[in-house]
DNA sequence: CGGACGCTTCGGCCCTCACCGAAGCGTCCG
DNA sequence: CGGACGCTTCGGTGAGGGCCGAAGCGTCCG
């Protein structure tokens, strides 16, 4: 076993493309689930245009993320749900050492407007997504004591509401995402996208700006009330 | 929000602990979940013993391991289950890309051995894994169709067999862990913990030489045909 | 059609870091 | 007590890689 491993190489070249701030700046703000250009990059990321470029090569290269040329922009996304996954659980296991405090008044505000609601790549995070989880374990839709998987009345539930399940496929049709602001798990996974889906399409919830933070509308206080009986004062 | 982000910074720090071939053989090899020493690594590295001390102090001061001084020795281990599900993910990450084969006829011995029945990290994998998985799906012990957990009956399968789980802490009690070899998920988390060492410890399964490969007694295979069913044919 | 714009390529700079061997320190054992 | 052994520290070396600005190329728009 002296000889060179390469499982180990993979792991080590898998790893090194989080392993720059930049290129980890990028992977980070892409958990928004949407497709940034790379001019939108490098300014987030405080770097030459010319370095981002190559940092996105690697990336793309490394089958991190995806592109998508239009005219003279080069959109990039997260390639899959899966390194969506990887990202959100490597930047989980950072947080619990890095506690953050917004500085200024103005990040405070976008901060709390994120703490409240916001995407996670494809799904719901932030006190939203865990009142919607906590609405949905306290109605025997989902169980966490025991692992995390939809119950037979939490299929029932998606049906009923005319929200589709694309069951194809390997992505498991509800998993835990750990969340940054509220250290607990949310629902994330096939049920977990199309409820995000779902939400945005019938407007309960609408972006805010162009962040990623997300707001409950009025209809969606409503529907949330009346579907799993979420009081909408937990979402403040 | 051109200013630099601690969690940018935090989690390039994180991946470039993995980022290095030494280290990730390392982080790989200690998925075993035993303590190896200094030396031990070194030589499986095929690294200088001195290059390897560094490397280690590395993985230590960055959380990923956790050391024990005896005498003269260095043992060094995994720091704890997130740890080991967060270097499963990755290695999961790269499996797909790099099919290995066995070279010499004692690898491909080895790696049978290994395909088999393993451990991984605290967990059996491996087609021992995969059949006891299996096995627990078929009798409505395990859901696995909406998510990874555990039925009431699988909690009352543990009660009968005598296997206790320990539901304090914050670990999942039911988690799929994906396999490298059989690329199917596989039981992980306290109830895939829980059976593992009952079953090492009541001689259901005895590690082979000092690998982490396991093989089932004659004993494991009464009992597991008993308590789940599993056709020891499957096991082989 | 010409200028603004977004991205990429190239050359060069500098810093980081993995590696080794030699030397030193503590532990174990004959 | 002395030698073997395991690990660590240190100095030196070399390769890799992140960064920038300048220059080039294609796209968009007035």
């Amino acid at each position: 076993m002296t000889t060179k491993d390469p499982r180990a190489a993979g792991l080590a070249r898998l790893a090194a493309l989080a392993a720059d701030e930049t290129r980890a700046a990028c992977l980070l703000a892409l958990l928004d689930g949407r497709a940034w250009t790379a001019g939108e990059l490098a300014r987030h990321a405080g770097v030459a245009a010319s370095t981002l470029s190559e940092h996105l090569g690697k990336l793309v290269t490394g089958g991190l993320l995806a592109e998508e040329r239009q005219g003279r922009h080069r959109y990039v996304r997260l390639a899959d749900a899966r390194v969506a996954q990887l990202v959100e659980d490597l930047a989980a296991q950072v947080a619990p050492g890095a506690a953050e405090r917004p500085r200024t008044l103005r990040q405070a505000g976008a901060g709390s407007a994120m703490a409240r609601g916001r995407t996670c790549y494809d799904h719901l995070a932030g006190r939203l997504g865990i009142a919607v989880t906590d609405a949905f374990t306290a109605r025997g839709l989902l169980l966490q004591e025991t692992g995390f998987a939809l119950t037979d009345a939490g299929l029932r539930w998606f049906g009923a509401a005319g929200i589709g399940l694309d069951r194809r496929g390997r992505r498991p049709l509800a998993r835990a995402c750990l969340d940054w602001t509220e250290r607990r798990p949310h629902l994330a996974g096939v049920a977990g996208a199309a409820l995000c889906r779902h939400a945005l399409e019938t407007g309960w919830c609408v972006r805010i700006g162009s962040e990623r933070a997300v707001k409950v509308t009025e209809a969606g206080e409503r529907a949330l009330s009346e579907l799993l009986g979420i009081d909408a004062e937990a979402l403040r």
